[in-house]
RNA sequence: GGGCCUAUAGCUCAGACGGUUAGAGCACCACACUGAUAAUGUGGGGGUCAGAGGUUCAAGUCCUCUUAGGCCCA
């Protein structure tokens, strides 16, 4: 037993290599050995990482967040980022992988008040910050260790043990650098931003987090209000009520602007005795209460208004400076709906807010963080704001409580839209100005833009479309949130206004330097968290009487503040590696999913360009989303989509890496996850591979040969067959290699997949024989093919691929092996496209033989080859001969006098590119001639079609051959030419087709009797006069190909009914000699 | 409402520069082949290339609009 050299399977190594493997066992023993052999480490340093990093290719880990357990997106990304260091890592590259953990946030905050059963921030106070973001801390880890499990199981390598966290306190240090930095550079200030807020759980939601679920958007009655408000500006206007509608009647009593648009036709009509100015477009919506053709006493547009004063809805503000005037937001007001006239309500609209900043009016916020009224607003202080809409709409009809004289409420009525809500607790949201830090991204978007351009994105259209449309709509970024688990907003501020003073703080030692300690926690070690880095105080410098305070505000990063430092964070980067970072920025690759052009591709690149002015990354795959086997998103409760761990135990890691990798998902398609798309990937990819190795094993097994991977002998065969195969080798490689460089995984996929349809149906099936006579020029081609295969399908199949390659060489790891030498592979394009011309000619003679009913064992006399260059096919009549099963192949010249015998009319095919440029639109009358018959050729060989003469280069003519004549049969090839079967079947080549049937059926016997291919047998054959005949004449034959030692035909013998030939009957007896 | 992507066989997708008979894999049917194969080969059915208009001698391909889906933004 010589293969396989080396196998994993502990279980009897006699056994040789399996014809049926159970890939799913097959990996989870390589995996075992990995472990034990430590071969991802070896892998990494067996590359030298040269002269300041020069050889490394650098890898970013996009951090997940593990508050659950993986699924199929984090699987496809995983693949992915496994599949492209190993490549680089077997060009030569040393690639480190870290994995990354992005620990903190709301989602950890919400899981830990999920755990203590605690709803409000009130009570997490009370619980203690401490024990709170203890428990924040013990949820982000509680699934680390089933992450490992499944990106262990996945076959991804990457560094767990020498991982990076954000809530380190190296990488928090590095966060804390990042921001002094941006402050430093004067890119961060405080700004107050109205983001949709969370009444319930005190929290603003971030835009990630608004859209966590689809039915974050759900269908809601609210009342919706029509309100005249009474223009006080001297003048025509004077008394007249401007109409606005909303849907929010709590924010009326905030209201600061009415917003119209400039361009905007508006109208005033008589009413009541009041004078009521809308949208003329909106008039019609407005019949119930104007009628059908009010009287229309000003007509004008948007900008006549703009600068009207008017008596605010309530009084609360009603000193408030340069409020309540009519401005325009051509940008934000439609006609669609409501009046053409929007109240502002400054701190609850996001476009209120950029208004009203516009019209420099400061925003008011007489609601608390509970979603309560408070002060000034005395009616409905204390009143949840959705609770007090009715109220107010009271008080709006009646003109009472705080309602100012003058204004009208004009309709009132409930609309049913959708709304947002949140994604945990399921409560309305609304819209609120919270306190908040910016990084001014708006300041150096255009070089983020400039440096995008250095960025390649796969796909491509990202780049431009987008990634770069956000960078173009990119606003000032909001990064702290009013919260308790992250990284510490490091600014301290004095307490008291009148000494004010602002510190920031970069590192741990400038914290020392000042404070004359370090935050410690519970356990004495240096801990950036709340509340250790809260209890840092001091005096303020600033204030001479001594009684005002240095204290931290409350506040925490924005996770993606995180995640956007991890290039320089993970080495904690400027305190340590500060070299070796310069060297390694920025990273040549990351991957994710393409909503990260938001989230982390986009912090990245944001931090990138404001501390390096350079960009993140050098390439992207941006890959798109799974979906359930129903197209629908993938949902537990819909059970749409295979489990992750049943796949791996039916199917395996590498058939589920094939289907994700070969998938339209990498060009940014989305991918509908199926069993049936997992299985199809062992079927066709991993099953001809297999069997390739299968079929090399036993042959060379069975001769006992071995053989010499890498030697001289592996390139040196001289037969056609094995020099074809070797060349179709190397250009498989070429093309390979090109496709892995681009990143163009699923391309790669679909190369390897031909390329091993080549090996398997072509250069397997036609060597058979050569292998069973044991010829050793054929086992040295197909060891080495099988070696460079392995070797380059690695990243695509990194468990099979080991198994394989460690039977064939012995060796200790493909994955240490150098990517495969194209150039060390014969190169010959000609003899390719001689054997794909061979396999056409094969595949048209089967369509004769199909057509005239000439089963494939039945041998017939002769197949004449009618192509234009003949001698590029001689190596090849052989293979012809025996594929298609006749006495003699022939080939003959297209232009020889004899093949033009075999001619029944010429074609003619206009080449309408070469000749529409010249004839234009006479090309149309020369193609239709040429395809009704109107055409000829000359005696000088002048070409005429539709009475158009063509020149050479502009048609082709081609002979046509007839389908049948007498004894023949002929077929066109598709790439010309044509081929000529001889069909007539004499006696001797029925009785030998006769004699061939038998063969089948003692080879069926031999399995039937569960033989080994090698044992020999006792054969006895019976049946009918022509049966015997045959079985006579043909004796060599028959035993030879069955392994008969003993060959006896009897008349009468017993044994298997068989049906030969063209109805005869015989019988067959096998037995093990 | 805006931007980007997608729309080709029952399914999943290819289709440089526009070139006149639109391909592949899977699935289906028939036949053949089979001592490596869970296969394979041959043939067959299956298409208004989402729709409409335009440019052109010629459009699946280029332009405009529309429709549907996805992603993003508002």
């Amino acid at each position: 037993m010589t293969y396989p050299r080396v196998s994993n399977d502990s279980a009897d190594k006699t056994a040789g290599v399996p014809s049926s493997p159970r890939f799913p066992e097959i990996e989870e023993r390589v995996l075992a050995y990995w472990a034990e052999d430590d071969t991802f480490r070896a892998s990494v340093e067996a590359r030298d990482a040269g002269t300041d990093g020069e050889n490394e290719f650098v890898f970013y880990d996009g951090p997940p967040f593990a508050n659950g357990l993986p699924h199929y997106g984090h699987l496809l990304t995983g693949y992915v980022k496994d599949i492209v260091p190993r490549y680089q890592t077997m060009r030569g590259k040393r690639v480190e992988r870290r994995f990354g953990w992005d620990t903190h946030g709301l989602p950890a905050e919400l899981e830990a008040m999920r755990l203590n059963d605690i709803k409000t921030t009130d009570e997490i106070v009370e619980m203690g910050i401490d024990k709170f973001n203890d428990a924040c801390r013990a949820s982000v880890l509680k699934y680390t260790g089933e992450w490992r499990d499944y990106v262990t199981r996945q076959a991804r390598w990457v560094d767990f043990d020498n991982d990076y966290k954000t809530m380190n306190p190296e990488f928090m240090e590095s966060v804390l650098w990042a921001f002094k930095s941006l402050f430093d550079k004067g890119l961060v200030y405080e700004g107050f931003r109205v983001l949709p807020y969370c009444w319930n759980d005190e929290t603003p939601l971030s835009n990630h987090e608004l859209r966590m679920d689809d039915d974050v958007y759900q269908d809601r009655q609210d009342p919706s209000v029509t309100v005249g408000f009474e223009i006080t500006t001297e003048g025509p206007f004077a008394g007249a009520k401007v109409l606005i509608w909303t849907t929010t009647p709590w924010t009326l009593p905030s209201n600061l602007a009415v917003m119209v648009g400039s361009d905007i036709d508006y109208v005033a009509v008589q009413h009541d005795g009041d004078r009521l100015i809308l949208a003329e477009a909106r008039l019609g919506a407005y019949a119930r209460e104007l009628g059908d053709e009010p009287e229309v006493v000003w007509r004008g547009q948007g900008s006549d208004l703009i600068g009207l004063t008017y008596a605010p809805p309530f009084s609360y503000f009603a000193d408030h400076a340069r409020a309540f005037r009519v401005v325009a937001a051509d940008e934000a007001v439609t006609t669609t709906d409501g009046t053409g006239l929007v109240h502002s309500a400054g701190a609850f609209g996001e476009v209120d807010k950029e208004v009203t900043d516009r019209e420099g009016i400061e925003p008011v916020m007489p609601v608390g963080k509970d979603g309560r009224f408070t002060h000034p607003v005395a009616e409905y202080a204390g009143m949840l704001v959705f609770d007090a809409n009715p109220h107010i709409i009271d008080d709006l009809k009646s003109t009472g409580g705080s309602v100012t004289p003058g204004t009208v409420l004009v309709r009132r009525e409930t609309y049913n839209h959708s709304y947002p809500h949140c994604w945990r607790c399921r409560e309305p949201l609304i819209y609120k100005g919270v306190e908040s830090w910016f990084v001014e991204v708006t300041k150096f978007k255009s070089r983020m833009l400039e440096l995008n351009e250095q960025i390649r994105w796969v796909p491509e259209h990202i780049k431009h479309g987008q990634f770069g449309k956000w960078l173009e709509n990119a606003r000032d970024w909001s990064i702290t949130r009013n919260r308790f688990w992250g990284s510490p907003v490091p600014v301290w501020k004095s307490d008291d206004p009148a000494y004010p003073r602002i510190d920031v703080y970069g590192s741990f030692a400038e914290i020392e330097r000042d404070f004359g300690r370090l935050p410690l926690n519970a356990d004495g070690e240096p801990d950036l968290h709340r509340p250790w880095v809260d209890d840092l105080t001091r005096p303020n410098p600033d204030d001479p009487t001594g009684r005002s305070t240095m204290r931290r505000v409350s506040d925490v990063l924005d996770v993606w503040f995180d995640s956007g430092s991890m290039s320089f964070a993970q080495v904690h980067y400027p305190f340590e590696d500060a070299d070796w970072f310069d060297h390694h920025f920025p990273g040549d690759f990351i991957v994710e999913y393409i909503g990260q052009t938001r989230g982390w591709f986009y912090t990245m690149h944001v931090l990138a360009t404001a501390l390096f002015d350079r960009p993140a990354f050098s390439s992207c795959i941006s890959h798109g989303i799974v979906l359930g086997s129903d197209g629908n998103k993938m949902s537990k409760s819909l059970r749409n989509y295979p489990d992750v761990r049943e796949v791996f135990d039916r199917d395996g890691a590498d058939a589920m890496r094939w289907f994700l990798m070969a998938s339209p998902i990498l060009r940014g398609g989305n991918l509908v996850v199926t069993e049936q798309g997992i299985r199809d990937a062992v079927r066709q990819v991993m099953i001809p591979l297999w069997n390739t190795w299968y079929f090399f094993s036993l042959y060379a097994n069975a001769e006992g040969y071995e053989a010499k991977v890498g030697g001289p002998e592996s390139l040196a065969s001289t037969d056609p067959l094995d020099r074809y195969l070797l060349a179709k080798t190397r250009q498989y490689v070429e093309k390979l290699t090109a496709e892995l460089d681009d990143y163009a995984i699923a391309d790669a996929c679909e190369t390897t997949r031909g390329f091993l349809d080549v090996l398997t149906n072509w250069y397997v099936r036609r060597s058979r024989e050569r292998f069973w006579e044991g010829r050793a020029e054929a086992f040295e081609t197909l060891a080495a093919v099988l070696d460079t295969v392995c070797r380059a399908v690695a990243p695509l199949l990194p468990l099979t691929t080991e198994e394989v390659w460690r039977g064939l060489t012995g060796g200790r790891s493909v994955h240490l092996a150098d990517w495969p030498d194209a150039s060390a592979l014969p190169t010959d394009d000609a003899l390719v496209a001689a054997m794909d011309q061979v396999r056409e000619v094969c595949s048209a003679t089967s369509a004769l033989r199909k057509a005239g009913g000439l089963r494939n064992r039945l041998p017939l006399g002769s197949l004449t080859v009618v192509v234009a260059d003949p001698a590029s096919l001689e190596d090849f009549t052989s293979i012809v001969a025996d594929e298609v099963n006749v006495k003699h192949v022939r080939l003959l010249a297209a232009d020889s006098p004899e093949a033009g015998a075999y001619g029944i009319s010429q074609r003619l095919s206009v080449n309408a590119r070469a000749a529409g440029p010249r004839l234009g639109k006479d090309v149309q009358v020369a193609i239709k001639a040429s395809k009704s018959g109107d055409w000829s050729v000359a005696e000088d060989g002048t070409v005429t079609a539709g009475g158009l003469a063509l020149v050479e280069g502009e048609y082709t003519l081609e002979t046509v051959v007839g389908s049948e004549t007498d004894g023949t049969a002929t077929g066109m090839l598709p790439g010309g030419g044509f081929v000529v079967l001889d069909t007539v079947v004499t006696p001797e080549l029925a009785e030998e087709g006769i004699a061939r049937d038998l063969v089948r059926a003692v080879q069926q016997a031999r399995r039937d009797a569960d033989l080994d291919v090698t044992d020999r047998i006792v054969l006895t054959i019976g049946g009918s006069t022509a049966v015997l005949g045959a079985a006579g004449t043909h004796e060599d034959l028959i035993s030879k190909e069955t392994l008969a030692t003993s060959y006896v035909i009897d008349e009468a013998a017993e044994g298997t009914v068989v049906t030969v030939g063209d109805g005869e009957t015989a019988t067959v007896t096998v037995v093990r000699a």
